[in-house]
DNA sequence: GAATTAATGCAACCAAATTGCATCATGACT
DNA sequence: AGTCATGATGCAATTTGGTTGCATTAATTC
């Protein structure tokens, strides 16, 4: 992606464009796997913590990322290629977590299953699924 | 439940007999909802927080609860019905987060819908359901 | 009931995340 | 382009959630 579509990306977002808004969105779209904050420390280590905690935040606030819950507590952040908005999210995708490489994965192309139950208003639903993923799985098949 | 039930629970787990494990128990047991390390730490203030959080880590390896992730990162327990052991945890039960009143249910009766993903190994589920719970909509539609 | 082993409480510690505030940059408007 | 209001950033300080070490106390085994 160039760095006229990011600046759009923000704009559409009503975010302001900034060095570092624009390289934290670069980081994503060039991952496959969501990111947790220790990734996007590490990766862009020239800005401050702060900035970074409330970069994630403002973009959740905005629509362009989702955060994954994970069971181990360290929450990971991922792309928003629905139509989410300010007003709110709107995932059904299943969410992967590789048990070896540590990363996790959204999975657009699965949807999660619609679950009835009587009595409760459903709002959302969040389906984490862990094990292997295909690349883990490959290279232990390969050798 | 009686106290001697708790007693011989904690003794199929291979856990010894304590005051604070003795109370922790009987807190879950007259619960309906999962609890989370606050709620333990309010209801049960006498005991030190390191306990509490030993307590509930020991649970866990022994499969008396089960830790439930959630997206606000704040993680809730609740009870293993299931034949949970030190060897592992079998949970396939849905889990429901009330935006209502916050709370965390374990739903034993809804199993969480098998997943395909080719490519994948998959070993564990999650889902969380969120929304408004039973006793939540009835009382929006009592007034 | 004595010995062994584990649980508890306290203090200290650590890491993750948040807040306040001064400074700096962005975008709207002339 | 230049000015201004508003928002973003970086730093320091703080809060919060959770852990570790260790001495004391309690539970189990014999």
């Amino acid at each position: 992606m160039k760095y006229s579509e990011y600046k759009k990306l923000l704009k559409d977002h009503t975010l302001r464009i900034t060095d570092c808004r624009i390289n934290v969105l670069e980081k994503f779209y060039n991952t496959t796997h969501a990111l947790s904050f220790k990734n996007l420390e590490d990766a862009l280590s020239d800005y401050d913590r702060v900035t970074l905690y409330r970069t994630l935040s403002s973009f959740i606030e905005k629509g362009l990322l989702h955060r994954i819950p994970s069971d181990d507590g360290y929450a990971s952040y991922g792309l928003c290629r629905e139509d989410c908005t300010e007003g709110g999210h709107h995932h059904d995708h299943v969410h992967f977590k590789c048990n070896v490489c540590g990363h996790i994965e959204c999975l657009p192309a699965y949807h999660v299953p619609k679950v009835e139950l009587p009595g409760y208003e459903v709002n959302e639903q969040n389906l984490i699924v862990s094990g292997v993923c295909k690349i883990c799985r490959k290279s232990f098949n390969g050798e």
